[in-house]
DNA sequence: CCCCACCGTTCGTCAAATAGAACAACATGA
DNA sequence: TCATGTTGTTCTATTTGACGAACGGTGGGG
């Protein structure tokens, strides 16, 4: 497979502008820290232009980035699957069915939560052990979770996944809200 | 830490030029394939010049190289001890002494083969499971081997680990040489 | 030998990316 | 209110990267 045909220039106006907020810097003073010209920063954040190397070089050593978070598009670190969805598996007698949600890593250690949640507070998980993942299946209510910048929101029976070793939060959006956690640890 | 400091000009047209030949294109095939002029090309392999990142994209795809690989030098994919260097451990009685070649990863699988090789045949091996990781320490002979194009010499003693998901080849250099060979599955 | 095809490099030219200044919008404070 | 500091945008001027066409060098055939 070849990597992506499109050049990503979308990618890293969306990139300059998501990193430069992350770290609170404006515009102006980012491009001043990086020793290039604010018009040309304003324009690639618009899309507009395509930066050369040196260029896009300065901004991700000024942002303390990574060359690569810059063009390259960030790998989903959640995983979704809706309620419903998924590849199903239904026994001989037809009284029984099932969703694959996630194929186990054969020696992992596992966790299993059950997790209860009011709305109006944020819990908060700093980074586990490395490699660890989490699973989580909402039971009723509707649950906001992921990492950091990456949330997304479930809702009765919707499975999600995603790093564990990455600060990462748990929200609840209506009353009643419960859900099984899974934490898996390698 | 900061990301590199050091805009990777030589580093690109190393990278370009090592790929290029890897592969076993000409200059001008590569660049009509990247729909590129060749003149730009051949500056960019000559560390002249400052790529734009459309071209250097165009460059990534026609080589069928993640963007990443052309612009980060590479990670080195082979580590080696030698014999009599790393971490000594020695025990109380001053009878023992070991060296920590790899801590291991707490719930891997892992087989140990004896292998023995005769100079003149090279063993290829295709890429393994994902993330399977191979040790080797020679017990006699030389033995060659390694990723595809980043092949390390070992004598009796040496240690070398690799990633097993990529292909990799071992090559005995003198006769009689064997080694122990661990393969690690997660 | 000439001819042809290819290699990679080095020219001059043009378009595009960058720099620099002027700009409107907004905030803060004397 | 007027001054002064932001913010990020949009102008124009200049530098520079990319192109296309030359070049010299090499390897076969006919």
């Amino acid at each position: 497979m070849p990597p992506d045909p499109a050049p990503p220039l979308a990618t890293i106006a969306a990139a300059l502008r998501h990193e430069r907020q992350r770290v609170g810097l404006s515009l102006t003073e980012l491009a001043r820290r990086a020793g290039i010209a604010k018009s040309t920063l304003s324009q690639l954040e618009s899309g507009t232009g395509n930066p050369s190397v040196e260029t896009l070089w300065a901004l991700g050593v000024a942002l303390d980035v990574p060359f690569s978070r810059l063009v390259e598009p960030p790998v989903a670190a959640v995983r979704v699957i809706r309620a419903g969805d998924g590849p199903r598996i239904r026994s001989e007698h037809a009284d029984f069915s099932g969703t694959l949600l996630a194929a186990g890593a054969a020696h992992a250690r596992r966790d299993v939560y059950l997790i209860e949640l009011e709305p109006g507070r944020v819990r908060s998980a700093a980074a586990h052990t490395p490699r660890s993942v989490e699973h989580l299946v909402v039971g009723a209510g509707r649950l906001r979770c992921g990492p950091e910048h990456e949330q997304v929101e479930l809702g009765p029976g919707d499975y999600a996944t995603f790093p564990g070793d990455a600060p990462h939060h748990y929200e609840a959006l209506e009353p009643g809200t419960f859900a099984v956690l899974i934490m898996e640890h390698p």
